[in-house]
DNA sequence: AGGAGTTTGTGAAGGGGGGAACAAACTCGA
DNA sequence: TCGAGTTTGTTCCCCCCTTCACAAACTCCT
């Protein structure tokens, strides 16, 4: 609330697209890392991300100095300020609602547990579901939504449900104190401010495909 | 290649930020139509949709004059033309390499058919897959995937495989003559000129949401 | 026929982001 | 210590996109 120095820490306003490249750099980081690199320039890094190396240089201002003029950037220490920034140096409790086959694959999806986040639990509102495990955790019902989001201090929720109940869904777990949301029905989802909703949409993705193809195909 | 002219078909060059959104508007379209609604404000989908209706209008207009003024929309003609444009009044035949949770959750999707997609093969390189039966299609080994394309007129690849064989099979892809790829591991793929690529990463979209949510807590 | 009300399509302004280019700063070798 | 080579951090410029605001065009009622 109170006016601070804008010099008292360089990105007290990451520009969103940067935010969105930032776990890229990283997932590159991680890889450098493994293969035994100590030191990368950002040309290198770049190549790695999938990005130009201006642009990879100019979003890395947005945190600070971390690089080395004439050298590069230390990968270990790179790394690590890039997780202290996205906040995934200690790991976040998810819920996943909505246990069909997608919900099936995320609950598996080993990257979420490698990369920062827990999934705490599974919810589905079909009783037939309850007590199916999948990925080592119980499936429990939807009604325990508030009371396992109190206990594990749980912030983010997936959504994996059909669209007719993505609605419903998204406001119990806003009214639970869920306060991001990972949507992946194909539905729109309107939330209270203060509550940030992101969409995966997999058909959506495929039309965008399909129209340039078209255009492809149409030599245009 | 030859210069047209520029008034000859409204959109000849559509923004990118523009061709992300008509897929949304269509779906809201089909909700609508779905609901006996025969015509809509640009207010009335731009809600549906999620967006400004200055930016939805503007949207509209890039594609040409569809709607009436004073009156709005006629829901079922504006969506025979996004579909159009988008590509989609016909099917696009598909092929998901990879048939691990998340290429079975991508096999039994039925967002894929009702959106004009068909999912012709489903391809894994692990022989003990091979037979295997998902959503009424059997897995065939992933050597297949050149005739299957040249077969089925495949120009739409989905990569559902771990990260280190993701560059592999998008080599073979292309190879194959696929053009559009949509990229579910996560690792940069490089291709040649002309191939299209989308990537949706399930656990970057987590960390932007834990990037905000961090700062949500710390009183930013 | 004409005016009031409604809604589209578009022009203009402002903001954000991308990329080239360069100065600052570091290393290395003599 | 000094110069050559390397790489970062930053400035500048341009383009795309978003949003506001309004004229054009349509309907409805009198």
């Amino acid at each position: 609330m109170t006016a601070r120095s804008s010099s008292e820490s360089p990105g007290r306003d990451i520009p969103e697209a940067t935010i969105a490249r930032l776990p890229v750099y990283l997932r590159a980081l991680v890889a450098l890392a493994e293969a035994g690199t100590a030191t990368c320039s950002s040309e290198e890094l770049a190549l790695a991300a999938g990005v130009n190396s201006a642009k990879l240089r100019k979003d890395l201002s947005h945190l600070g100095s971390y690089g080395t003029r004439g050298v590069g950037y230390d990968v270990d220490y790179l790394r690590y300020q890039i997780a202290r920034e996205i906040g995934v140096t200690q790991d976040w409790p998810v819920v996943i609602v909505g246990i069909g086959n997608l919900g099936h694959a995320l609950a598996s999806y080993s990257g979420f547990r490698s990369r920062g986040f827990r999934v705490v639990a599974l919810l589905d509102a079909d009783p037939a579901r309850r007590g199916e495990v999948v990925a080592d955790i119980a499936v429990q019902p939807f009604a325990d939504l508030e009371r396992i989001v109190r206990e594990h201090g749980v912030a983010i929720g997936v959504v994996a449900t059909p669209a007719v109940a993505a609605q419903d869904v998204a406001d119990a777990m806003v009214e639970a104190g869920i306060s991001s949301i990972l949507n992946f029905a194909p539905s729109v989802l309107s939330v209270p401010d203060g509550v940030d909703v992101r969409k995966v949409d997999l058909s959506i993705e495929l039309q965008i495909l399909a129209y340039h193809e078209q255009r492809k195909a149409s030599g245009g």
